[in-house]
DNA sequence: CCACATCTGTAGCAAACACTACAGATATCT
DNA sequence: AGATATCTGTAGTGTTTGCTACAGATGTGG
């Protein structure tokens, strides 16, 4: 019994492909022909790999989310709460406007609001998402522990308005604001930060 | 020559119908038969009074900019730049999470990245984020005219900030995000306001 | 009352959509 | 080498999309 034919392509290059169109004209805005196309493959081999649009979705959000840890990862690791804060905004600032990528998140542009059929992706999206606020508030729980964060600090209201601040970054960059103007918002919003991290 | 015959519908009642037919599912996630269905006309009448979808989406849109303004002049009526922000806010919060309309904001969910044919969408929705954008950064100008804001305050910035913030809120109450969430967004938002408004 | 202009409802258009049947190609395993 | 299992490319499938032709209805102006 042989093992069959191997694919002819890379899977992870080809999600990568994929990623940026769904980045740039979101889910439904997004035609098999257009990712096809970006993948360099035919419908079947997309089908036999992915099995539908929405699977294609899932598994460019799970590379996507593959990069964003490693790339979380290295802001957790700051020493100080202040500091985790002052670099989540400043390099979200950075990559949403790095033009080697659409503008903006894929996890924002993607699509907030979708039609009947597709309910499932902003709920995917959406899940994706507070996996960073989640991250980013046992960062403030273990701050809290080591006194890096007074005692009246509420580690949720601080991830989830770190959280807010880059969504709302994601939508002007998607209107073409620059990365001075994010690094702006965001510099306004580390003092918020502070603010509020003293209790 | 006689006048023709009369329309059958009220076109306002059918905008506000068409405009949360956008709001819940966005632009390219609506189709004409929920359309047609949600503002019971057929589509020989739709298409007589607007033209096309994208025309109707701008109809819904400036239908929507007129309750916007008529809100903001209140927000913008405002005493104190900080009463403004603060208002500003607030309201937004509230709005956003009105069991009335659709979670978050049209000029948002309506479509933040577009397929190919739809690309004036996003400009569209993004003209209309601006405007509220230059209207309150002329607020804070005459407030720092007044004195009510420190000379080295940024107008520019504040508004900026603000935007930002209320677009970020946005994507929160698309994921389901409650009204106190939403608050206590707006209250750490305010902090910031407050500390950049010192100058 | 009659001619005219515009709206309404039915029915359906061409194009684009997500997706797939099928045949040939190319690997593995015995 | 032969049998088998999977991939690839061509060429479609049925469905849904935004949109409209047409005929009848309903108002206005003369």
């Amino acid at each position: 019994m042989g093992m069959g034919r191997p694919r002819a392509f890379d899977a992870d290059a080809a999600l990568d492909r994929a990623m940026d169109v769904f980045w740039r004209h979101g889910y439904e805005g997004t035609t098999i022909a257009q990712l096809t196309e970006a993948m360099s493959i035919n419908p079947p081999s997309l089908y036999a790999a992915f099995g539908s649009k929405e699977g294609l979705l899932k598994a460019a959000l799970d590379r996507y989310s593959e990069k964003r840890d490693a790339w979380m990862d290295k802001v957790l690791n700051a020493h100080t709460a202040h500091e985790v804060a002052e670099r989540f905004l400043m390099e979200h600032a950075d990559a949403q406007t790095d033009p080697a990528n659409p503008p903006g998140c894929l996890l924002v542009q993607g699509g907030l609001a979708c039609g009947t059929g597709s309910e499932n992706v902003p709920f995917e999206l959406a899940a994706r998402r507070t996996r960073t606020e989640d991250q980013l508030r046992e960062r403030f729980v273990r701050a809290k522990a080591e006194h890096d964060l007074g005692e009246n600090v509420d580690p949720t209201t601080l991830a989830r308005y770190l959280s807010a601040v880059t969504s709302g970054m994601c939508v002007m960059a998607s209107s073409g604001a620059t990365r001075e103007t994010l690094r702006e918002i965001a510099a306004v919003s580390l003092k918020a930060f502070e603010e509020q991290a003293k209790g």
